[in-house]
DNA sequence: AACTATACCGGTATTACTATACGACTCCGG
DNA sequence: CCGGAGTCGTATAGTAATACCGGTATAGTT
């Protein structure tokens, strides 16, 4: 096998993310904010479905930025059951993981 | 057409975003961020070359999480061309907390 | 009621792309 | 010489993003 199928695991957390996606749009319409964000209603009803267990990343991006979200809050609510805090790196400090994530 | 091809601006924000990680990579092995992020040393090359220009979300999560970058400044950092840091974000958090834990 | 418009859901189909493995090649430090 | 690291090209199973069709439900209109 050249690819290895997802696990149950990857689409439980793709589940978790368009469950969070779907939450921050709120009373915002589909077609506001797919419109807002550069992509079809039906990729993001896909995405907030968990039918997309695996969104490309700047798709990701530009739904937060729609709804205002931070991705690292996002991905941390997300694997909140295992999140230990890394030790820090040696580049700009503005790359840096913010230590308190708030949404 | 189904889906379109990418377009030369997605490309070149798929190269940024490579080179920000390869930048934060700095003297550890591919084979080392690799691993500790789960995934190959093949894909990992093809992103940080900018050859995988929209990556997966949990993909470059990873990577990032190895390498403590935080999301957000790295799409901050991508579309920096038309969309500088504003100057209230900048300001206000920076004044409160050390931004990070220097090494 | 019947018609219209909007929004959400489900499935199907199709192209573009990701992630991976394999092999060969270069460079560099022992 | 040899082993590790990185590069480059080829190949391929699996997935993402999109469009289209129909169906349901709700709210406004005539």
């Amino acid at each position: 096998m050249v690819r290895e199928p997802l696990t149950e695991e990857q689409i439980e957390r793709g589940r978790a993310l368009g469950a969070l996606l779907r939450q921050a749009r709120a009373d915002r319409t589909m077609v506001d904010v797919a419109r807002a964000s550069g992509i079809s209603v039906e990729t993001l009803r896909k995405i907030e479905g968990g039918r997309i267990p695996t969104p490309a990343f700047f798709t990701v991006a530009a739904v937060a930025a729609t709804l205002d979200l931070s991705l690292d809050a996002l991905l941390a609510r997300i694997d909140s059951a295992d999140a230990p805090a890394p030790v820090a790196a040696t580049l700009g400090p503005a790359l840096l993981r913010p230590r308190g994530i708030a949404v």
